[in-house]
DNA sequence: TCTTCTTTTCACTTTCTTTTGAAAGTTCAA
DNA sequence: TTGAACTTTCAAAAGAAAGTGAAAAGAAGA
């Protein structure tokens, strides 16, 4: 297979994988194409390569900066701004964990939390099944919630760092 | 708060959720509704409940049955088909797992052993770039392949199912 | 077999999301 | 201060996804 092609299909299989995930096609494909490219891109560069426009390459650009995985790069001398990815995945998976843990998971600890005051007789069974339900749903949040900072320390931590390198 | 007020609220919640991490709204509504519901309803009922129509409610309840999330429930004397959803939420997360493995993650890993086959000169720097990063997903991928069959084995076992039982 | 009730399918509609492109805004060298 | 280069914004258009409803298919009992 030649490089082209290779490359293309990484970013198409990349955009569609984020698709799948609830993430915006375009961000995985430009998050992929960053990925693979040894040197910084410019908007323009990442408009062509992608064939998308500018105010698209911008948005999807800086929400993948506001996710922590991709940077804003200066080339001293250039006008411009380029951008690059990190390229070690697993700092990009536990940014990504990051992230969505701040955005989602948090927020649905609390509505668990407002939705255990229910009033009701516990002896009805429908009261009791709900109370079941969002007690169980709350201590797995909480389960996953202390998951995530873990796996989050854990690349953090030179330790632990050190130890995955071993898996890597 | 009233049962039928925080119903309502943990359905819409765990719908959005849903559509966040790529799952479609109507499914992740019917399956909250089920989740909370101590019996076993029928098509009319999650139809009545939900406010949508039999060709929503019939597609979805198959989809939930093929992630293994919600079973058919045969009530004697009765015609009519009931479904029920699993009340244990790591039984569920498993389930989600698996299937979300078995459906993206398998088939990523085909494609990214195809990638890994790019031609090219390895001094071109490109070209280099372009295999270490496909190399390091690949790594990356084996590794959540494993993880995640430890989660499921982990959960299926009865050894490990009493562990777990102490998270919980 | 025929009737009736239930489930499934599918072409069409609606809704929601993404993308575009033109215009406005910003920055900086001259 | 100007204007060229570059960036950001936003309303409208296109596209994708989900939902509807009616008809077809299937199942159970008479």
């Amino acid at each position: 297979m030649k490089l082209a092609d290779a490359k293309a299909q990484f970013i198409q299989s990349w955009g569609s994988l984020g698709a799948q995930w609830g993430i915006n096609r375009t961000m995985a494909q430009i998050h992929a194409l960053l990925m693979i490219m040894p040197d910084p891109l410019s908007a323009d560069e990442i408009m062509a390569e992608l064939n998308i426009s500018r105010g698209n390459t911008n948005m999807n650009v800086r929400e993948l900066i506001n996710w922590g995985i991709v940077d804003r790069v200066l080339i001293p001398g250039e006008r411009k701004e380029y951008f690059t990815a990190e390229k070690d995945i697993w700092k990009v998976a536990t940014e990504i964990a990051r992230e969505r843990k701040r955005r989602e998971l948090e927020p649905i600890i609390k509505t668990l939390n407002q939705l255990q005051e229910v009033e009701g007789d516990a002896k009805d069974k429908h009261v009791k099944a709900f109370r079941d339900s969002i007690q169980n749903l709350n201590k797995f949040a909480h389960q996953t919630d202390k998951a995530i900072n873990s796996f989050v320390k854990a690349e953090e931590s030179w330790f632990y760092g050190t130890l995955m390198k071993l898996f890597k």
